[in-house]
DNA sequence: TTCGATGCAAATAGTTTGCATTCTA
DNA sequence: TAGAATGCAAACTATTTGCATCGAA
């Protein structure tokens, strides 16, 4: 085992091709969908619900993550204080280590991955699940031992 | 470095000595405080806001689970979804694996923490904060591979 | 033309804050 | 008795839900 995986499938490359996967699986794409799509398709990094819902109804906004979550196109990821953030399963292996200032998140590399996982269990028992939760700390911008600079 | 402290000292090993810390620092011990302290300290695993408040008012709680935190006696942690969960600061070593399902935790050894941490930061830059934001996954009760069970 | 999706409003959970009152030291 | 802590209410953030309406397929 290398990389944790809950969700089985449709980590789709690009917008169409997501669009083609819900349309496939029987869901509507709708202007607030196609937005939000657009949006997480033209971001990086994981974003808010709030940043993501530019104009949009937030309500919708957090129906339709939710719904492209269960469908595995979109991840959501929990960083320390703040609150959830959104990325395309595609993109989400990136967030195993997250910063609790900046939202800012790194990779592990695979090797890296197994290993934490694998230390962690020996010595504990307990089976880290970090792509839903990364691992929380400060990225090199936001100094990992002083407090509070700035970098959202 | 072996394990991350971001508080001083205060880590008072029973009840008393807390008292006599507080009163040192100028911080009186009202009925409020004192029950808190005492159910912390009788209590083992991190706890809920909720969990603490038995009784008392919420408002208060929060108050004095912060005050507590900023003098150095109390910790608190964030476990996935739920509220944040307070432990003891003598205790906290403990937290650096938590379930997010049950809310137990377990200590990572400290060569096992090391190298965890140094593992991560060799990888990204990143340097986790694993005795505020443990890592989360599963404990062996909660099934790590399977949904749902309960224990808490 | 149907059922999924929307958008507004209201509800919820967790936590914080304002303020007059109470109580510790 | 001064100032810390309380307790109640109200505000706040993040998120969810009810419901009538709308629109994609």
């Amino acid at each position: 085992m290398s990389a944790p995986h809950r969700t089985e499938a449709l980590a789709a490359p690009s917008l169409t091709a997501a669009v083609v996967a819900l349309r496939a699986r029987g869901m509507r794409v709708s202007g607030t969908r196609r937005t939000l799509l657009q949006t997480l398709f033209a971001t990086d990094g994981p974003r808010t619900a709030d940043e993501l819902a530019r104009g949009l109804d937030q309500a919708s906004v957090y129906r339709n993550l939710d719904a492209l979550e269960r469908v595995g196109l979109v991840r959501h990821v929990h960083v320390g204080h703040g609150p959830g953030r959104y990325v395309l399963a595609a993109r989400s292996d990136r967030g195993a280590i997250a910063c609790d200032h900046c939202g800012r998140d790194a990779a592990l590399d695979a090797p890296t991955l197994a290993a934490v996982v694998a230390a962690v269990r020996d010595a504990t028992g307990f089976t880290p699940d970090l792509s839903h939760f990364p691992i929380v700390g400060r990225c090199p911008t936001c100094t990992p031992r002083k407090e509070h600079h700035a970098h959202p």
